[in-house]
RNA sequence: CGGGGCGUAGCUCAGCUUGGUAGAGCGCUUGCUUCGGGAGCAAGAGGUCGCAGGUUCGAAUCCUGUCGCCCCGACCA
């Protein structure tokens, strides 16, 4: 491509409402442009870099023996109602009307759609196990999209669904899967990991996320230092220490502690670490009452695993503000597990600490010195908060380390959630009805390309891994206005790359070299060859890598340009 | 959904408090000079001031409504 040809659309100046490194790059290299709040046009630069992780995500998936499919992005309610979701689902999904009034959505995803296909096509266990995949537009009504086509409400996805007589055959896939995932992100250039992940469903199937590790990241990934552990912190689990809880040494004590709500508060005013001090959390219990979690002054709750708990209500909700200070005849601030009018759920490490401070149920007032099975029933203990850094790995091997990342695929076994609300079975060997397996693969397309980025710059810009580069090769000619020669070298060459099948591009806009150079390296193209008079007097061309610090010189040959881009 | 802010040239923004014929920089066009890391000079093109209504002799500016966009928060105990 002919740089006189292509528009560039690059800027020097800073879009005024780009937060993040990618979202600014992919605005000032003229990437996408912004339509509407998380609605973006992906111009042709950017496109052809969507383009190439479309490629390598729909290699891998036709390699593993997916089949590729393209359902529609608009759906009827129907569907929905049948799954149970259209009512589930909240302002997140699109609903939109026809002309004779009916109800659809734009899809958001596809599993009822998926399922009503296959319901109607598979009726033998001869057509099992299969797995259908489609590169399809998905709409969410994000309630706050951001950073770009990191979180847009209209974006790229790749999700697949497979469908198994059993079990074990989703299990098998799911490695399946897994392994295909792992291609494809170190196809595209990316330094990732994959996490256990909550799998948000009943049977506690395996899911797993794969992320793209870099500062931006909107989620936070536990890692062990020593072990393979690695998990989403929402799915990370802690376990008891093992030790045995410490002998009361300290006599129970209130102190008036005025004004003093928070645990950072009351910390700094009794003069006692954070990790000496039991809060107790009022939340909403199963049974429709309340019921208190009292976690460790310096940990945070993990409401997932709140909600996973018979105890307490799902979907996981904190009891109204009136209702604690009606239970407990003070404010929140100062409430405590020692004489509590309801009952008590303590999270492992709560429950490990003895002398502890805690609030006194009286306004003003906490309790200094307070133990458990002393001073208040031995609770029942739970895993009940979020992990933290230096925590032990629960794989028993290293601590917890915090890396974040952004969610570039989920993978996860979802059983008979949807196979079953809408009817869909087959018949097995012996002639018997049973209701397949299925499972769910997902990679956010377009979300990758940004991903990469926050991972792949500097100051000057992007720089594009050769995978995924919108071009390999960028030609550029110096001084073209004095020197024919150098034009046509670089003609020659450009000629002579497309030939040879190299995605190239010359840069014969005739402008003077500043301005090239920073183009170049503003939108990431791997490769440069500069000609020009000084080493065409030498038979030599400049090649520089966009990572390198410094050019180098090359033979003026087409072959060792190419040994450079292999 | 709650709170705050912003809509003026393709982009980034000033002008609004105190109403009086629309501004800058970047980008764009033309010419001359320049030419190895975003050049200089000169001359130009380009805006229904988000939209609707109101106040006024007169509104980008004041008032009301509306739409769009951005940021923060959505939980603490």
């Amino acid at each position: 491509m002919r740089l006189s040809r292509f528009p560039l659309a690059t800027t020097k100046e800073t879009p005024a409402d780009a937060e993040i490194i990618s979202h600014r790059l992919m605005l000032r290299a003229g990437l996408i442009r912004k339509l509407g709040a998380g609605l973006y046009t992906w111009m042709p630069l950017g496109l052809r870099v969507l383009r190439k992780v479309e490629q390598i995500v729909r290699d891998e998936m036709n390699r593993a023996g997916a089949l590729e499919l393209l359902m529609p992005s608009v759906q009827p309610a129907e569907l929905w109602q049948e799954s149970g979701r259209w009512d589930v689902m909240g302002a997140e999904m699109l609903r939109i009307k026809d002309r004779h009034k009916n109800d659809f959505c734009y899809g958001p995803t596809h599993e009822e759609v998926i399922t009503h296909h296959v319901r109607q096509d598979i009726r033998s266990y001869k057509q099992l196990p299969i797995n259908y995949y489609q590169i399809q537009t998905k709409f969410r009504d994000e309630r706050r999209p951001r950073f770009g086509v990191m979180r847009a409400r209209e974006f790229l996805m790749k999700d697949a669904y497979s469908f198994h007589m059993d079990a074990e055959g989703l299990a098998a896939e799911y490695q399946n899967m897994r392994a295909a995932y792992t291609r494809i992100f170190s196809r595209i250039g990316a330094d990732f990991r994959a996490v256990k992940a909550d799998s948000g469903n009943i049977g506690g199937a395996a899911s797993e996320e794969f992320h793209i590790l870099a500062g931006a990241g909107e989620d936070l990934l536990a890692v062990s230092t020593e072990g393979d552990y690695a998990a989403n912190v929402e799915a990370a689990e802690t376990h008891p220490s093992g030790r045995p809880l410490p002998a009361p040494t300290a006599a129970l004590e209130t102190v008036s502690t005025p004004g003093q709500k928070t645990c950072e508060q009351v910390s700094r005013f009794l003069n006692v670490p954070l990790t000496g001090k039991v809060k107790l959390l009022v939340v909403k219990a199963a049974d429709g009452g309340l019921i208190g979690i009292a976690l460790r002054g310096d940990h945070e709750l993990n409401e997932i695993k709140a909600a996973k708990h018979p105890r307490i209500a799902s979907p996981f909700e904190m009891a109204k503000i009136e209702d604690v200070q009606a239970a407990f005849g003070c404010e929140v601030g100062y409430l405590g597990p020692v004489n509590c009018p309801i009952p008590v759920i303590a999270d492992f490490a709560a429950a490990e600490i003895a002398d502890f401070v805690c609030g006194a149920n009286q306004n003003d007032a906490h309790l200094r010195g307070a133990n458990w099975g002393r001073d208040c029933a031995l609770p029942e203990t739970a895993d009940l908060r979020m992990i933290v850094e230096g925590d032990p790995s629960p794989d028993g091997r290293g601590t917890i380390k915090l890396l974040r990342g952004i969610e570039g695929g989920h993978i996860f076994q979802l059983g008979q959630k949807y196979t079953q609300a809408m009817g869909l079975s087959v018949l097995d060997e012996k002639g018997e009805a049973i209701t397949p397996q299925m499972g769910c693969y997902g990679i956010g397309v377009s979300r990758m390309a940004a991903a990469v980025i926050e991972q792949s710059h500097d100051a000057n810009g992007i720089i594009w891994p050769d995978a995924i580069a919108p071009f390999r090769v960028i030609v550029t000619p110096i001084g073209t206005d004095k020197s024919p020669a150098a034009k046509e070298a670089a003609e020659q060459l450009y000629q002579q790359l497309i030939d040879a099948g190299v995605e190239a591009l010359l840069d014969d806009r005739g402008l003077r070299p500043g301005p090239m150079f920073a183009d170049a390296d503003l939108i990431g193209i791997p490769h440069r060859i500069v000609i020009g008079d000084k080493g065409l007097a030498n038979q030599q061309f400049e090649y520089k890598h966009r990572r390198a610090d410094k050019a180098e010189m090359i033979p003026a040959t087409l072959d060792a340009v190419l040994a450079k881009l292999a």
